[in-house]
DNA sequence: TAAATTTTCGACACAGTGTTGAGAACTATC
DNA sequence: GATAGTTCTCAACACTGTGTCGAAAATTTA
Protein backbone atom coordinates (compact mmCIF):
# COMPACT_ATOMS: atom_id res chain seq x y z
CA UNK A 1 0.00 0.00 0.00
CA UNK A 2 2.23 2.67 -1.16
CA UNK A 3 1.52 5.95 1.04
CA UNK A 4 0.32 9.19 -0.66
CA UNK A 5 2.69 11.01 -2.59
CA UNK A 6 4.90 7.79 -3.02
CA UNK A 7 7.53 7.40 -5.53
CA UNK A 8 6.65 4.08 -6.73
CA UNK A 9 5.43 3.45 -9.96
CA UNK A 10 1.83 2.76 -10.93
CA UNK A 11 1.26 -1.24 -10.27
CA UNK A 12 -1.04 -3.21 -12.74
CA UNK A 13 -4.27 -2.29 -10.52
CA UNK A 14 -3.67 1.85 -10.82
CA UNK A 15 -3.30 1.09 -14.71
CA UNK A 16 -6.85 -0.50 -14.51
CA UNK A 17 -8.17 2.12 -12.45
CA UNK A 18 -7.41 4.55 -15.49
CA UNK A 19 -8.27 2.13 -18.19
CA UNK A 20 -11.55 2.16 -16.77
CA UNK A 21 -11.70 6.10 -16.46
CA UNK A 22 -10.18 6.68 -20.10
CA UNK A 23 -12.73 3.96 -21.51
CA UNK A 24 -15.50 5.43 -19.55
CA UNK A 25 -14.79 9.26 -20.47
CA UNK A 26 -14.46 7.72 -24.44
CA UNK A 27 -18.39 5.64 -23.94
CA UNK A 28 -19.83 9.01 -21.90
CA UNK A 29 -18.73 11.12 -24.93
CA UNK A 30 -20.56 8.34 -27.28
CA UNK A 31 -23.89 7.32 -25.80
CA UNK A 32 -26.24 8.98 -23.20
CA UNK A 33 -25.18 7.61 -19.53
CA UNK A 34 -27.89 5.68 -19.08
CA UNK A 35 -27.03 3.52 -22.32
CA UNK A 36 -23.79 2.98 -20.91
CA UNK A 37 -23.74 -0.33 -18.96
CA UNK A 38 -20.96 -1.73 -16.51
CA UNK A 39 -20.21 -4.52 -18.69
CA UNK A 40 -19.30 -2.42 -21.73
CA UNK A 41 -17.32 -0.03 -19.20
CA UNK A 42 -15.19 -3.13 -18.15
CA UNK A 43 -14.64 -4.38 -21.18
CA UNK A 44 -13.53 -1.43 -22.98
CA UNK A 45 -11.21 -1.62 -19.93
CA UNK A 46 -10.13 -5.20 -20.99
CA UNK A 47 -11.61 -6.67 -17.28
CA UNK A 48 -14.70 -8.88 -16.62
CA UNK A 49 -17.53 -6.71 -15.32
CA UNK A 50 -17.59 -8.18 -11.94
CA UNK A 51 -14.10 -7.06 -11.74
CA UNK A 52 -15.39 -3.18 -12.33
CA UNK A 53 -16.44 -3.41 -8.41
CA UNK A 54 -13.03 -4.00 -7.30
CA UNK A 55 -12.47 -0.37 -8.76
CA UNK A 56 -15.78 1.74 -8.59
CA UNK A 57 -19.00 1.37 -6.22
CA UNK A 58 -20.71 2.04 -9.70
CA UNK A 59 -21.32 3.69 -12.56
CA UNK A 60 -22.04 7.16 -11.44
CA UNK A 61 -18.62 7.05 -8.74
CA UNK A 62 -17.23 6.75 -12.26
CA UNK A 63 -18.51 9.80 -13.12
CA UNK A 64 -18.11 11.80 -10.21
CA UNK A 65 -13.77 11.00 -10.70
CA UNK A 66 -13.91 12.21 -14.13
CA UNK A 67 -15.84 15.14 -12.74
CA UNK A 68 -13.91 15.90 -10.54
CA UNK A 69 -10.47 15.76 -12.76
CA UNK A 70 -12.43 18.17 -15.67
CA UNK A 71 -13.49 20.71 -13.22
CA UNK A 72 -10.35 21.31 -11.65
CA UNK A 73 -9.74 22.38 -14.76
CA UNK A 74 -12.51 24.46 -15.72
CA UNK A 75 -11.57 26.45 -12.24
CA UNK A 76 -8.04 27.20 -13.69
CA UNK A 77 -9.64 28.66 -16.89
CA UNK A 78 -11.73 31.16 -14.54
CA UNK A 79 -8.87 31.99 -12.50
CA UNK A 80 -7.57 35.24 -13.85
CA UNK A 81 -10.67 36.23 -14.34
CA UNK A 82 -12.03 35.73 -10.70
CA UNK A 83 -8.66 37.38 -9.16
CA UNK A 84 -9.28 40.40 -11.79
CA UNK A 85 -11.46 43.78 -10.44
CA UNK A 86 -14.73 45.04 -12.12
CA UNK A 87 -15.32 44.68 -16.25
CA UNK A 88 -12.61 42.54 -16.99
CA UNK A 89 -13.94 41.70 -20.32
CA UNK A 90 -11.26 40.22 -22.08
CA UNK A 91 -10.37 37.34 -18.87
CA UNK A 92 -13.76 36.85 -18.72
CA UNK A 93 -13.88 35.86 -22.35
CA UNK A 94 -10.61 33.82 -21.97
CA UNK A 95 -12.02 32.07 -19.44
CA UNK A 96 -15.39 31.50 -21.22
CA UNK A 97 -13.02 30.37 -23.77
CA UNK A 98 -11.05 27.87 -21.78
CA UNK A 99 -13.93 26.31 -20.79
CA UNK A 100 -16.47 26.17 -23.97
CA UNK A 101 -13.49 24.27 -25.42
CA UNK A 102 -13.77 21.74 -22.97
CA UNK A 103 -17.44 21.35 -23.53
CA UNK A 104 -17.49 20.83 -26.83
CA UNK A 105 -14.97 17.45 -26.70
CA UNK A 106 -16.88 16.12 -23.58
CA UNK A 107 -20.23 17.78 -23.44
CA UNK A 108 -22.47 15.24 -23.53
CA UNK A 109 -21.77 13.76 -19.71
CA UNK A 110 -20.28 17.40 -18.41
CA UNK A 111 -24.01 18.04 -19.44
CA UNK A 112 -25.33 15.10 -17.83
CA UNK A 113 -23.40 15.47 -14.83
CA UNK A 114 -23.65 19.28 -14.77
CA UNK A 115 -27.56 19.87 -15.45
CA UNK A 116 -29.23 16.57 -13.95
CA UNK A 117 -31.09 17.53 -11.14
CA UNK A 118 -30.95 14.06 -9.87
CA UNK A 119 -27.37 12.51 -11.21
CA UNK A 120 -26.81 9.96 -7.98
CA UNK A 121 -25.08 10.78 -4.81
CA UNK A 122 -21.80 10.32 -5.66
CA UNK A 123 -22.04 12.86 -8.52
CA UNK A 124 -24.13 15.22 -6.46
CA UNK A 125 -21.66 15.35 -3.38
CA UNK A 126 -18.28 16.24 -5.95
CA UNK A 127 -20.83 18.85 -7.74
CA UNK A 128 -22.06 20.56 -4.41
CA UNK A 129 -18.74 21.17 -3.33
CA UNK A 130 -17.28 22.50 -6.32
CA UNK A 131 -20.18 24.61 -6.65
CA UNK A 132 -20.13 25.86 -3.52
CA UNK A 133 -16.92 26.69 -3.87
CA UNK A 134 -17.56 28.37 -7.00
CA UNK A 135 -20.18 30.23 -5.95
CA UNK A 136 -18.43 32.06 -3.03
CA UNK A 137 -15.70 32.74 -5.03
CA UNK A 138 -17.71 34.83 -7.45
CA UNK A 139 -19.72 36.10 -4.63
CA UNK A 140 -16.90 37.77 -2.87
CA UNK A 141 -16.00 39.38 -6.73
CA UNK A 142 -19.14 40.62 -6.52
CA UNK A 143 -18.39 41.89 -3.30
CA UNK A 144 -15.31 43.64 -3.76
CA UNK A 145 -16.98 45.22 -6.89
CA UNK A 146 -19.59 46.63 -4.92
CA UNK A 147 -17.61 48.14 -2.53
CA UNK A 148 -15.48 49.98 -5.17
CA UNK A 149 -18.86 51.13 -6.29
CA UNK A 150 -19.67 49.92 -9.16
CA UNK A 151 -23.24 48.90 -9.83
CA UNK A 152 -24.52 45.26 -8.43
CA UNK A 153 -27.91 44.61 -9.47
CA UNK A 154 -28.86 42.21 -6.45
CA UNK A 155 -27.46 40.17 -3.48
CA UNK A 156 -24.04 38.51 -4.52
CA UNK A 157 -24.87 35.05 -3.55
CA UNK A 158 -28.48 35.24 -6.09
CA UNK A 159 -26.51 36.59 -8.51
CA UNK A 160 -22.87 34.15 -8.25
CA UNK A 161 -25.64 31.49 -8.82
CA UNK A 162 -27.33 33.11 -11.55
CA UNK A 163 -23.71 33.25 -13.59
CA UNK A 164 -22.59 30.15 -12.68
CA UNK A 165 -25.95 28.17 -13.90
CA UNK A 166 -26.01 30.60 -16.97
CA UNK A 167 -22.46 29.32 -18.17
CA UNK A 168 -23.64 25.80 -17.43
CA UNK A 169 -26.92 26.13 -19.59
CA UNK A 170 -25.70 28.02 -22.69
CA UNK A 171 -22.29 25.69 -22.74
CA UNK A 172 -25.07 22.76 -22.67
CA UNK A 173 -26.95 24.64 -25.28
CA UNK A 174 -24.23 25.28 -27.49
CA UNK A 175 -23.01 21.45 -27.26
CA UNK A 176 -26.72 20.37 -28.13
CA UNK A 177 -27.15 22.75 -30.71
CA UNK A 178 -23.55 23.12 -32.45
CA UNK A 179 -25.54 24.35 -35.61
CA UNK A 180 -27.58 26.93 -34.08
CA UNK A 181 -24.46 30.12 -33.53
CA UNK A 182 -20.62 30.45 -34.17
CA UNK A 183 -18.57 29.93 -31.40
CA UNK A 184 -17.31 33.89 -31.12
CA UNK A 185 -21.32 34.78 -31.47
CA UNK A 186 -21.86 32.75 -28.29
CA UNK A 187 -19.05 33.66 -26.34
CA UNK A 188 -19.56 37.39 -27.21
CA UNK A 189 -23.26 37.02 -26.06
CA UNK A 190 -22.56 35.03 -22.82
CA UNK A 191 -19.71 37.27 -22.12
CA UNK A 192 -22.04 40.31 -22.45
CA UNK A 193 -24.59 38.56 -20.69
CA UNK A 194 -22.90 38.30 -17.70
CA UNK A 195 -20.83 40.98 -17.34
CA UNK A 196 -24.87 42.79 -18.21
CA UNK A 197 -26.38 41.00 -15.18
CA UNK A 198 -24.36 42.09 -12.94
CA UNK A 199 -22.97 45.40 -13.95
CA UNK A 200 -26.37 46.85 -16.46
CA UNK A 201 -24.93 48.56 -19.54
CA UNK A 202 -21.48 47.90 -20.57
CA UNK A 203 -19.61 49.72 -22.99
CA UNK A 204 -18.05 49.11 -25.75
CA UNK A 205 -19.55 46.06 -26.69
CA UNK A 206 -18.30 43.35 -28.77
CA UNK A 207 -21.28 41.36 -28.61
CA UNK A 208 -23.13 41.37 -32.86
CA UNK A 209 -26.24 43.40 -32.58
CA UNK A 210 -29.66 42.59 -33.06
CA UNK A 211 -31.35 43.84 -36.23
CA UNK A 212 -31.86 47.19 -35.45
CA UNK A 213 -34.65 49.50 -37.38
CA UNK A 214 -33.87 47.49 -40.33
CA UNK A 215 -37.43 46.24 -41.60
CA UNK B 1 -64.14 4.48 -29.43
CA UNK B 2 -65.78 8.12 -28.99
CA UNK B 3 -64.85 10.53 -31.04
CA UNK B 4 -62.94 13.61 -29.73
CA UNK B 5 -65.01 16.03 -28.18
CA UNK B 6 -67.81 13.61 -27.51
CA UNK B 7 -70.65 13.99 -24.93
CA UNK B 8 -70.16 10.66 -23.42
CA UNK B 9 -68.98 10.41 -20.04
CA UNK B 10 -65.55 9.43 -18.49
CA UNK B 11 -65.12 5.80 -19.25
CA UNK B 12 -63.66 3.19 -16.21
CA UNK B 13 -60.35 3.83 -18.57
CA UNK B 14 -60.43 7.59 -18.35
CA UNK B 15 -60.86 7.88 -14.66
CA UNK B 16 -57.77 4.69 -14.27
CA UNK B 17 -55.80 7.06 -16.79
CA UNK B 18 -56.39 10.42 -14.16
CA UNK B 19 -55.63 8.26 -11.29
CA UNK B 20 -52.59 7.37 -13.16
CA UNK B 21 -51.18 10.77 -13.72
CA UNK B 22 -52.56 12.27 -10.23
CA UNK B 23 -50.75 9.21 -8.64
CA UNK B 24 -47.90 10.14 -10.25
CA UNK B 25 -47.48 13.84 -9.81
CA UNK B 26 -47.83 13.05 -6.08
CA UNK B 27 -44.75 10.30 -6.53
CA UNK B 28 -42.83 12.14 -8.39
CA UNK B 29 -42.95 15.15 -5.66
CA UNK B 30 -41.92 12.75 -2.83
CA UNK B 31 -38.67 11.36 -4.45
CA UNK B 32 -36.94 11.43 -7.32
CA UNK B 33 -38.58 9.96 -10.80
CA UNK B 34 -36.00 7.08 -10.83
CA UNK B 35 -36.49 5.86 -7.55
CA UNK B 36 -40.15 5.13 -8.37
CA UNK B 37 -40.98 2.15 -10.18
CA UNK B 38 -44.11 1.35 -12.11
CA UNK B 39 -45.19 -1.18 -9.59
CA UNK B 40 -45.67 1.27 -6.81
CA UNK B 41 -47.45 3.57 -9.37
CA UNK B 42 -49.77 0.96 -10.95
CA UNK B 43 -50.72 0.19 -7.09
CA UNK B 44 -51.10 3.93 -6.06
CA UNK B 45 -53.76 4.34 -8.96
CA UNK B 46 -55.38 0.70 -7.80
CA UNK B 47 -54.23 -1.28 -10.55
CA UNK B 48 -51.51 -3.86 -11.21
CA UNK B 49 -48.29 -3.34 -12.90
CA UNK B 50 -48.73 -5.20 -16.08
CA UNK B 51 -52.31 -2.79 -16.20
CA UNK B 52 -49.88 -0.16 -16.29
CA UNK B 53 -48.80 -0.65 -19.82
CA UNK B 54 -52.21 -0.34 -21.23
CA UNK B 55 -52.29 3.22 -20.40
CA UNK B 56 -48.61 4.15 -20.81
CA UNK B 57 -45.58 2.71 -22.36
CA UNK B 58 -43.09 3.57 -19.40
CA UNK B 59 -42.72 5.93 -16.92
CA UNK B 60 -41.13 8.66 -19.28
CA UNK B 61 -44.43 9.04 -21.25
CA UNK B 62 -45.96 9.76 -17.71
CA UNK B 63 -43.65 12.27 -16.76
CA UNK B 64 -44.20 13.73 -20.54
CA UNK B 65 -48.38 13.78 -19.89
CA UNK B 66 -47.55 15.85 -16.68
CA UNK B 67 -44.90 18.37 -18.32
CA UNK B 68 -47.50 19.04 -21.47
CA UNK B 69 -50.84 19.46 -18.53
CA UNK B 70 -48.45 22.20 -16.33
CA UNK B 71 -46.20 23.81 -19.17
CA UNK B 72 -49.75 24.75 -21.15
CA UNK B 73 -50.35 26.96 -17.52
CA UNK B 74 -46.88 28.17 -17.42
CA UNK B 75 -47.07 29.80 -21.31
CA UNK B 76 -50.21 31.15 -19.75
CA UNK B 77 -48.55 32.85 -16.97
CA UNK B 78 -46.35 34.17 -19.53
CA UNK B 79 -48.37 35.08 -21.45
CA UNK B 80 -49.46 39.02 -20.55
CA UNK B 81 -45.17 39.91 -20.66
CA UNK B 82 -44.74 38.18 -24.18
CA UNK B 83 -47.44 40.36 -25.57
CA UNK B 84 -46.71 43.60 -24.09
CA UNK B 85 -44.11 45.86 -25.69
CA UNK B 86 -40.44 47.43 -23.96
CA UNK B 87 -39.42 46.81 -20.09
CA UNK B 88 -42.71 46.01 -18.99
CA UNK B 89 -41.61 44.98 -15.22
CA UNK B 90 -45.09 44.32 -13.95
CA UNK B 91 -46.22 42.26 -16.66
CA UNK B 92 -42.86 40.13 -16.11
CA UNK B 93 -42.86 39.90 -12.31
CA UNK B 94 -45.93 38.81 -12.48
CA UNK B 95 -45.91 36.10 -14.60
CA UNK B 96 -42.50 35.18 -12.77
CA UNK B 97 -44.40 34.78 -9.89
CA UNK B 98 -46.67 32.78 -11.27
CA UNK B 99 -44.81 30.74 -12.30
CA UNK B 100 -42.48 30.26 -9.29
CA UNK B 101 -45.74 29.31 -7.30
CA UNK B 102 -46.14 26.21 -9.07
CA UNK B 103 -42.75 25.29 -9.02
CA UNK B 104 -42.94 25.51 -5.06
CA UNK B 105 -45.39 22.49 -5.45
CA UNK B 106 -44.13 20.81 -8.47
CA UNK B 107 -40.94 21.25 -8.68
CA UNK B 108 -39.10 18.04 -8.27
CA UNK B 109 -40.40 16.76 -11.02
CA UNK B 110 -40.19 19.79 -13.21
CA UNK B 111 -37.02 19.91 -13.09
CA UNK B 112 -36.31 16.46 -13.57
CA UNK B 113 -38.01 16.64 -16.48
CA UNK B 114 -36.79 20.12 -17.68
CA UNK B 115 -33.13 20.46 -16.60
CA UNK B 116 -32.22 16.63 -17.32
CA UNK B 117 -30.22 16.32 -20.72
CA UNK B 118 -31.42 12.84 -21.04
CA UNK B 119 -35.17 12.54 -19.64
CA UNK B 120 -35.98 9.92 -22.09
CA UNK B 121 -36.97 9.93 -25.73
CA UNK B 122 -40.73 10.71 -25.14
CA UNK B 123 -40.54 14.34 -22.33
CA UNK B 124 -37.56 15.42 -24.82
CA UNK B 125 -40.21 15.49 -27.58
CA UNK B 126 -42.57 17.34 -25.78
CA UNK B 127 -39.85 19.58 -23.99
CA UNK B 128 -38.70 20.43 -27.37
CA UNK B 129 -41.70 21.30 -28.95
CA UNK B 130 -42.76 23.72 -26.54
CA UNK B 131 -39.28 25.22 -26.03
CA UNK B 132 -39.38 25.99 -29.83
CA UNK B 133 -42.61 27.48 -29.27
CA UNK B 134 -41.36 29.57 -26.20
CA UNK B 135 -38.02 30.83 -27.91
CA UNK B 136 -39.86 31.65 -31.39
CA UNK B 137 -42.35 33.96 -28.91
CA UNK B 138 -39.70 35.33 -27.08
CA UNK B 139 -37.49 36.18 -29.95
CA UNK B 140 -40.33 37.90 -31.72
CA UNK B 141 -40.97 39.74 -29.06
CA UNK B 142 -37.07 41.27 -28.58
CA UNK B 143 -37.17 41.85 -32.40
CA UNK B 144 -40.25 44.08 -31.75
CA UNK B 145 -37.97 45.87 -28.97
CA UNK B 146 -35.05 46.01 -31.30
CA UNK B 147 -37.21 47.47 -34.27
CA UNK B 148 -38.81 50.00 -31.93
CA UNK B 149 -35.24 51.34 -30.94
CA UNK B 150 -34.78 49.43 -26.93
CA UNK B 151 -30.86 48.84 -26.87
CA UNK B 152 -30.64 45.13 -27.20
CA UNK B 153 -27.13 42.86 -26.67
CA UNK B 154 -27.02 40.22 -29.01
CA UNK B 155 -28.65 38.13 -31.63
CA UNK B 156 -32.68 37.66 -30.29
CA UNK B 157 -32.42 33.47 -31.01
CA UNK B 158 -29.60 33.13 -28.29
CA UNK B 159 -30.85 36.14 -25.92
CA UNK B 160 -34.45 34.11 -26.03
CA UNK B 161 -32.55 31.07 -25.51
CA UNK B 162 -30.94 32.26 -22.52
CA UNK B 163 -33.96 34.30 -20.88
CA UNK B 164 -35.91 30.95 -21.02
CA UNK B 165 -33.14 28.68 -19.35
CA UNK B 166 -32.39 31.12 -17.03
CA UNK B 167 -36.18 31.17 -15.56
CA UNK B 168 -35.92 27.51 -15.60
CA UNK B 169 -32.48 27.12 -13.78
CA UNK B 170 -33.33 29.89 -11.14
CA UNK B 171 -37.07 28.08 -10.60
CA UNK B 172 -34.75 25.04 -10.08
CA UNK B 173 -32.40 26.76 -7.89
CA UNK B 174 -34.88 27.76 -5.80
CA UNK B 175 -36.57 24.89 -5.03
CA UNK B 176 -33.34 23.02 -4.32
CA UNK B 177 -32.66 25.41 -1.79
CA UNK B 178 -36.14 27.31 -0.20
CA UNK B 179 -33.87 28.44 2.36
CA UNK B 180 -31.24 30.60 0.90
CA UNK B 181 -33.38 33.74 -0.57
CA UNK B 182 -37.32 35.20 0.43
CA UNK B 183 -39.32 34.60 -2.62
CA UNK B 184 -39.38 38.20 -2.98
CA UNK B 185 -35.84 38.63 -3.11
CA UNK B 186 -35.71 35.61 -6.03
CA UNK B 187 -38.54 37.44 -8.00
CA UNK B 188 -37.18 40.87 -7.86
CA UNK B 189 -33.80 40.01 -8.65
CA UNK B 190 -34.87 37.86 -11.24
CA UNK B 191 -37.03 40.06 -12.97
CA UNK B 192 -34.06 42.44 -13.43
CA UNK B 193 -31.84 39.97 -14.60
CA UNK B 194 -33.38 39.10 -17.14
CA UNK B 195 -34.56 43.07 -18.24
CA UNK B 196 -30.87 43.83 -18.11
CA UNK B 197 -30.03 40.50 -19.87
CA UNK B 198 -31.77 41.93 -22.81
CA UNK B 199 -31.70 45.76 -22.60
CA UNK B 200 -29.08 46.88 -20.53
CA UNK B 201 -29.01 48.89 -17.38
CA UNK B 202 -32.56 49.74 -16.24
CA UNK B 203 -34.10 52.36 -14.69
CA UNK B 204 -36.25 52.16 -10.96
CA UNK B 205 -34.70 48.73 -10.12
CA UNK B 206 -36.48 47.15 -7.38
CA UNK B 207 -34.18 44.75 -6.51
CA UNK B 208 -32.26 45.46 -3.20
CA UNK B 209 -28.91 46.46 -3.80
CA UNK B 210 -25.44 44.67 -2.76
CA UNK B 211 -24.25 46.15 0.38
CA UNK B 212 -22.51 49.42 -0.98
CA UNK B 213 -19.53 50.76 0.39
CA UNK B 214 -19.99 49.53 3.74
CA UNK B 215 -17.25 48.26 5.04
C1' DT C 1 -79.52 -10.11 -22.19
C1' DA C 2 -76.03 -11.06 -25.57
C1' DA C 3 -72.30 -9.43 -28.38
C1' DA C 4 -68.55 -6.35 -28.68
C1' DT C 5 -65.19 -3.89 -26.42
C1' DT C 6 -62.35 -2.46 -22.98
C1' DT C 7 -59.76 -3.48 -19.06
C1' DT C 8 -57.15 -6.53 -15.83
C1' DC C 9 -53.52 -9.40 -14.34
C1' DG C 10 -50.75 -13.79 -13.72
C1' DA C 11 -46.93 -15.87 -15.80
C1' DC C 12 -43.00 -15.49 -18.48
C1' DA C 13 -38.54 -13.76 -20.51
C1' DC C 14 -34.96 -10.72 -20.01
C1' DA C 15 -31.46 -7.12 -19.02
C1' DG C 16 -28.69 -4.91 -15.75
C1' DT C 17 -26.89 -4.56 -11.05
C1' DG C 18 -24.33 -5.94 -7.06
C1' DT C 19 -22.05 -9.86 -4.01
C1' DT C 20 -19.11 -13.62 -2.85
C1' DG C 21 -15.29 -16.55 -2.44
C1' DA C 22 -11.83 -19.33 -4.47
C1' DG C 23 -7.84 -18.89 -6.90
C1' DA C 24 -4.51 -16.53 -10.26
C1' DA C 25 -1.30 -12.83 -10.85
C1' DC C 26 1.55 -9.63 -9.12
C1' DT C 27 5.08 -7.29 -5.79
C1' DA C 28 8.49 -6.94 -2.25
C1' DT C 29 11.93 -9.10 0.25
C1' DC C 30 15.52 -12.04 1.10
C1' DG D 1 14.53 -16.78 -8.25
C1' DA D 2 11.90 -18.76 -4.32
C1' DT D 3 8.41 -17.30 -1.04
C1' DA D 4 5.06 -14.89 1.66
C1' DG D 5 1.77 -11.40 1.41
C1' DT D 6 -0.94 -8.61 -1.09
C1' DT D 7 -3.56 -7.22 -5.05
C1' DC D 8 -6.44 -8.42 -8.57
C1' DT D 9 -9.77 -11.44 -11.41
C1' DC D 10 -13.86 -13.67 -12.57
C1' DA D 11 -17.56 -17.39 -12.70
C1' DA D 12 -21.62 -18.21 -10.37
C1' DC D 13 -25.41 -16.60 -7.87
C1' DA D 14 -29.31 -13.70 -6.10
C1' DC D 15 -32.04 -9.82 -6.89
C1' DT D 16 -34.77 -5.94 -8.76
C1' DG D 17 -37.18 -3.71 -12.25
C1' DT D 18 -38.87 -3.69 -17.07
C1' DG D 19 -41.73 -5.12 -20.80
C1' DT D 20 -44.85 -8.83 -23.33
C1' DC D 21 -48.56 -12.04 -23.96
C1' DG D 22 -52.87 -14.09 -23.90
C1' DA D 23 -56.64 -15.80 -21.37
C1' DA D 24 -60.26 -14.22 -18.45
C1' DA D 25 -63.11 -10.65 -16.13
C1' DA D 26 -65.56 -6.36 -16.26
C1' DT D 27 -67.79 -2.90 -18.65
C1' DT D 28 -70.22 -0.80 -22.40
C1' DT D 29 -73.27 -0.97 -26.37
C1' DA D 30 -77.05 -2.50 -28.96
Amino acid sequence: MPAIGSRRGPTKGDQRERALLEAARALFREKPFSQVTIDELANAAGIARSGFYFYFESKQAVLAALCEEVIGQNDQDMAEWLASDGLDREALRQGLAGALGRWRVDGRWLREALANPDPGAEVLEVRERLNAKGCSIVSRRIERDARAGLTVGGPPALLAAMVIKLRIMMFSEAYANPEEYTEDELLDTLTDAILRLLYGTVPESAAPKAPAASA
